[in-house]
DNA sequence: AATGATTTACTGCTAAAGCAGTAATATGAA
DNA sequence: TTCATATTACTGCTTTAGCAGTAAATCATT
């Protein structure tokens, strides 16, 4: 099975999972309707924070991952 | 050794990496020099697209993590 | 079918993001 | 020191995100 990997994507099924309605959530997480609709409709230029407002209600973390922070993390348990 | 967390941190770390100047990395992105100065100070109000731009730059992805999406990948490998 | 909730799709309006330009400092190397 | 670059910190200005309100359309349940 595929894992969604668009933000749009994951916000519904996660507002689906929840048995959330777009008013809901959008009540839920302090923002306006208007936006959770947009985002939902594939719209990239959401605001950073309104998205973390919205995803802290869906239980979704941000994760910022790179070669260079995974280098950190292996050199933090060296082996002799 | 810590792991930095903030976005505005994260961003630096790696722009300081690449050798880049706050300058050179806003052209790379294709965006205005205020927006990495104001990303850099912390600020959370930015544009979502405009933050993948510099990103992209860094070789920095965004991972959408829930407990949800685990489950799902705990699922498409099962032991009999 | 009928009722209610949800979704989609508009509308102006206000607040703010993003921009280039400028300038003052800070930093750093020759 | 001197010269160049980088950083910080301001400007207005334009674009647009986000908002509530409204209404039509779709969906679901009785």
């Amino acid at each position: 099975m595929e894992q969604p990997q668009e933000l749009a994507q994951i916000i519904r099924m996660h507002r689906k999972a929840a048995r959330l309605s777009r008013v809901q959530l959008a009540e839920l997480a302090g923002v306006g309707k208007t936006v959770v609709f947009d985002i939902e409709m594939g719209k990239e230029s959401v605001k950073l924070d309104t998205l973390r407002k919205i995803l802290k209600v869906l239980n979704i973390k941000i994760i910022w991952k790179s070669p260079l922070m995974e280098n950190l993390q292996n050199s933090e348990n060296e082996k002799s």
